[in-house]
DNA sequence: TTCTCTTATCGTATATCGACGATAAACGAT
DNA sequence: ATCGTTTATCGTCGATATACGATAAGAGAA
């Protein structure tokens, strides 16, 4: 059994690590810093600027909708992206969380 | 070939890439809380807070080390393990950077 | 309608992940 | 040396990820 779904698991930790996945990769990332980049761009415009076969792009394109880092409206017969700029600051705002209880020490002794 | 490591991805993003990967999993996520928690952490204790065998830990573990997430030393026969938190603080700053170039627009239209 | 352009989905092959039990390795105690 | 404790590694197996080409689906143009 796969314990990413495990029930042990919290939710929040288990919809974080979904969010991460989504980013956990190369050319994701730099969907999105284009994203981020251009305010918005045609599916198209993506596929030119990435590596990868276009299948491949609407593939990872596909991810990044699944976890509402991003969406994507259809116009005429083309499809334009642009970041959800509330799942981006939610997102900021989790990884923030990791820090909460953790004293960061001042002097550079870190372990044991 | 997969595009992980393809070389038209820059160097950012495949190690931004890796450190969320070895973040993307709950139990992993559980260990970062858990040690940001108590500061620091026999291997021992984390086993016993986890659903997961102590093998399937020590791998979690590994992996949030190759990463430099996390440092372990040796203490004894145990293992003690603190978050590493420059590494933390590296990702926080990273993952902040994915906002650069993107304006939050004060109105809620968001796409095209 | 038919053709073209754009994007999404399907099918498939390979690679990696994530789980476990079994075993190794290192240490301290007897 | 032997035993018990603790952690790391190995081997394996099923599930998921990632890539691609081929194809479907939809919109606009001819």
């Amino acid at each position: 059994m796969p314990s990413a779904t495990h029930p042990n698991f919290t939710e929040t930790d288990r919809r974080l690590a979904q969010t991460l996945k989504a980013l956990a990769h190369p050319a994701r990332l730099a969907i999105v810093r284009l994203l981020a980049d251009r305010d918005e761009c045609v599916c198209g415009e993506i596929v030119d600027d990435l590596p990868l076969a276009q299948s491949t792009v609407s593939q990872h394109l596909k991810a990044l909708k699944e976890v509402g880092l991003v969406q994507g409206t259809v116009e005429g017969r083309s499809t334009c992206y642009c970041i959800a700029p509330e799942a981006l600051a939610a997102l900021k705002t989790d990884v923030d969380g990791l820090f909460d209880g953790l004293s960061l020490s001042t002097t550079d002794q870190n372990c044991c």
